[in-house]
DNA sequence: TAACATTGTGGTGAATTGTGGGTAATTATC
DNA sequence: GATAATTACCCACAATTCACCACAATGTTA
């Protein structure tokens, strides 16, 4: 059964080895439509972990960056942040990735890694850092979870 | 695997040898297009660090100065100080660039040097001074910052 | 249940890359 | 115009990266 092109969703247990490679689900690989040839986006999420995004999803980001001005100073500071850890990794014969050392560090990847579809990108996280952010989350934001029941209908 | 062209992400630890080499990371040559000749142009940044353009878009830069009127003390403060420390260099054969001595004391580079892709352009930084600057920058500008990435979809 | 296909993980050799240094060519100085 | 100083170009090597192969574990089909 085929869902969407370039959509990802469930979660899986991978690991990163030695040499900073992770594997892609195959379900995720199978989603992927032929222009992205294979290749995905890795960069800093705003959560403690590593977003993926499938090679057309990051170049709509990336237009978007060439277009603001270097004359602003807040300008600047998103771009780099942004850009500075994004490293493009096309799947090898075995479907994986690359991810860079900087991305290891910042997102306290160890040998563990849980990777989860989020409908437009990828998340790779270090199971023990996402369980403390669940429990905070969910103990904070009971509120500005209701707002959102505006916006989306489920 | 082929992203845009002329387009740099990702951050690199590279060093300025003793006679103002700089190594420009390997999958940034690559991405080069044909027109650049291998050739970047060097100025000043906004910030304390260097920016490294291709030559193509450095042209692009030169018509925008072009076109501000020298009537205003800003406009000519502005375009003086990027021109005057423009220089423009071609890589060698082990694909590095020479810096002059102006811009590495303005970027008070050492040995150690921090390259970032910045979409359209490349930043060369002193990694300390990089750090301090973040710093600031994110303790100031939380607010700014969050209503930029309600513009830009990521 | 057996045969087969697929998937995730480890490792290896070849090619590439970053860095130091050396020599020829060019420019500057007297 | 001769010499010194600087710059540009090329070579070499160690370290890293990349593309591929192999295999065990898992899942699928007959």
């Amino acid at each position: 059964m085929t869902l969407n092109k370039n959509t990802f969703t469930g979660e899986y247990q991978y690991s990163l080895d030695s040499k900073g490679r992770i594997n892609i689900p195959a379900k995720f690989r199978q989603s992927l439509s032929k222009k992205n040839q294979n290749t995905f986006v890795a960069t800093r999420g705003q959560d403690p972990c590593i977003w993926v995004y499938p090679l057309v999803e990051w170049k709509k980001i990336e237009d978007e960056l060439r277009n603001l001005s270097s004359v602003s100073g807040i300008h600047r500071t998103f771009v780099r942040q942004i850009a500075r850890s994004a490293t493009p990794s096309t799947c090898d014969k075995q479907g994986r990735i690359i991810i860079s050392p900087p991305l290891i560090s910042y997102s306290n990847l160890k040998r563990e890694a849980l990777i989860i579809g989020m409908i437009n990108k990828i998340e790779i996280w270090n199971p023990d850092i996402l369980e403390k952010v669940d429990k905070n989350n969910i103990t904070n934001d009971e509120s500005e979870f209701n707002a959102l029941s505006d916006k989306i209908v489920i």
